[in-house]
DNA sequence: CACTTTCCTGGCCATCCGGCCAGTTTCACA
DNA sequence: TGTGAAACTGGCCGGATGGCCAGGAAAGTG
């Protein structure tokens, strides 16, 4: 038994819902052999949203747009990402330019970020 | 009174290591408010793996590196980010080129999307 | 003192990106 | 049948991006 006793797990708490966050702070606040993360701390598990973040209808993004959002994570170019859909250029800068539009993104960067932020890819 | 007690939250454990998603589920198990998601379940939130999934030396940033990096992740673009930082435009492509380079990225979509993935930078 | 690392700047240039215009087809639904 | 959404394609063009070259200044280390 030299493994003596289980060190602390560190969870860092990585909610957006400030309501969700401060009920789960508060059940996880004090149990032994548990403890939050504290702000840049190393953690060894996130408790992370799973709640599908619900995209507005209007923003609802087609399968199309979809398709080409992950390759975009992936960081395919306009051109990569039309070979793979066997599609032209064009019409990947048309899909982009909806993603950009529904996300409310100023560029692809920023379109693939707020798409993982709200759940809707997974990086 | 009206306010009826907040409803359980369910959490999902998706944790590979299983002896941490033993002694997880051990502490989490009969906390009142809180309940595991059975398999298939939806849950509000997740605890997910947050190993330091750790950053070779050679491939170190350096502090300017992450200044530019979480500005990219922003999406802002090197102007914006150059007047952030007070730096060139020029010194900004430096420092993303570097990046680039170290995150084996393709772009900058990529390299945050890298970034990400390895907890360097946080959505 | 040399030496290295980091940070900084410039020019040049091929390519990519994103926004604008315009159009066609297909398919579901009223 | 017509009306709309989705997917697709094209041209055009200003600006952004990234790779290449070349340097300089400051700080720390041997």
């Amino acid at each position: 038994m030299s493994e003596d006793i289980a060190p602390e797990i560190v969870l860092a708490l990585e909610i957006d819902d400030p309501a969700l966050a401060d009920r789960l702070a508060a059940l996880l606040g004090d149990i032994a052999g548990l403890r939050l993360a504290g702000p840049g701390e190393k953690a060894a598990a996130a408790i992370v949203s799973r709640d599908p973040r619900i995209m507005p209808d209007d923003i609802a993004l087609t399968q199309r747009e979809l398709d080409v959002l992950a390759l975009m994570a992936e960081g395919g170019s306009n051109k990569m990402i039309a070979r793979q859909l066997n599609i032209s250029v064009h019409t990947v800068k048309f899909h982009v330019g909806s993603l950009l539009d529904k996300l409310d993104a100023t560029g692809r960067t920023d379109a693939v970020a707020h798409a993982a932020r709200r759940g809707v890819i997974e990086l």
